[in-house]
DNA sequence: CGGGACTCCTGAGGGC
DNA sequence: TGCCCTCAGGAGTCCC
């Protein structure tokens, strides 16, 4: 689910809400994540203060006292949940209900910060990770040390761009969605991308003209920035960590609208599908060439 | 190098 | 009500 806006809106709330608490205590109701939770290591950051929290593409950093590093990644499902008792609008969400003391059955770790709060992780499908390290090997590790230029930074260029894409035989849309290219991108947002960009996904990566990549960095840019803003997308159940909701979805042009009129004007063929990398790629024949 | 199938897992929604 | 099928914001592996 989550890309980078979607990430990003979850990171702003957690420094706002969890930064420099205090763990308590945690608690696991299942391991079985897409690695299995260590928990030797998870123990060892009770008593400890949570003093950074940052996002690197999809990851999400708690950085805590002793060098230790937390590292969250969401998967598909995954979905992280503050609770403050004195906060009455937490009492009225749609998934938690504290006075009942419910829990929702895919919580999977319940992290107990001070003053009774607490931070859950939640996933239902269980493809996301919590994974831990130390200061020093965190950028080198497995997850962290292959991933390219995150998209909103000023190193991904028109230039970068091209030298990529020189002899390249993939879809365009496999690129922008590999990691090691360009990192935080995802499903909905590359669909969007090449949609504003007027490119058809399936195009060879080599056979882009230049006049075209200097619109995919303009849309990615424009149209990340915009979601962020906006509070990412909320399809299914994706919510930030108060539970509230992002706006975005209502602004796809192309993703999730098979059989739709396309957006734009003058254009009234219906929005198309097809897979691409064995992922739902939607396009508009007419508009994207 | 490239593309496709398949894997992890659970639930929603459609068809019958 | 229920069963069976397909599909889903990610990402890795294996095989041809």
């Amino acid at each position: 689910m989550p890309e980078l806006p979607e990430v990003e809106v979850v990171k702003r709330s957690l420094i706002k809400n969890v930064q420099n608490l205090i763990i308590k205590d945690v608690k696991i109701n299942d391991v079985k994540l897409r690695y299995h939770i260590n928990k030797k290591e998870i123990t060892k950051i009770i008593g400890l203060r949570l003093k950074k929290i940052k996002r690197k593409s999809k990851f999400l950093l708690f950085f805590f006292n002793k060098n230790i590093v937390m590292l969250i990644h969401l998967g598909m499902t995954g979905k992280l949940y503050f609770v403050n008792k004195k906060d009455k609008k937490y009492r009225t969400s749609f998934y938690y209900d504290i006075d009942q003391k419910k829990e929702n059955k895919h919580d999977r770790v319940i992290f107990y910060l001070e003053k009774n709060q607490k931070l859950i992780y939640n996933d239902v499908r269980k493809f996301g990770f919590i994974k831990f390290y130390n200061f020093n090997s965190i950028h080198n590790s497995l997850h962290l040390k292959s991933l390219g230029p995150e998209p909103l930074e000023k190193n991904f260029t028109f230039k970068y761009l091209k030298k990529y894409l020189n002899g390249k035989k993939r879809s365009i849309k496999d690129i922008l969605m590999d990691q090691k290219f360009v990192s935080g991108l995802g499903n909905i947002y590359v669909n969007e991308i090449l949609f504003s960009s007027k490119i058809k996904p399936d195009r060879k990566a080599d056979k882009i003209k230049v006049f075209e990549m200097k619109k995919i960095i303009y849309f990615t840019k424009k149209i990340l920035n915009y979601s962020i803003k906006t509070g990412g997308s909320s399809i299914k159940d994706f919510t930030s960590i108060n539970g509230k909701k992002g706006s975005f979805q209502q602004h796809f042009q192309v993703y999730g609208k098979k059989d739709d009129i396309c957006s734009n004007i003058n254009c009234n063929k219906k929005i198309l599908k097809m897979s691409i990398s064995g992922r739902a790629t939607f396009y508009c024949l007419k508009c994207q060439k």
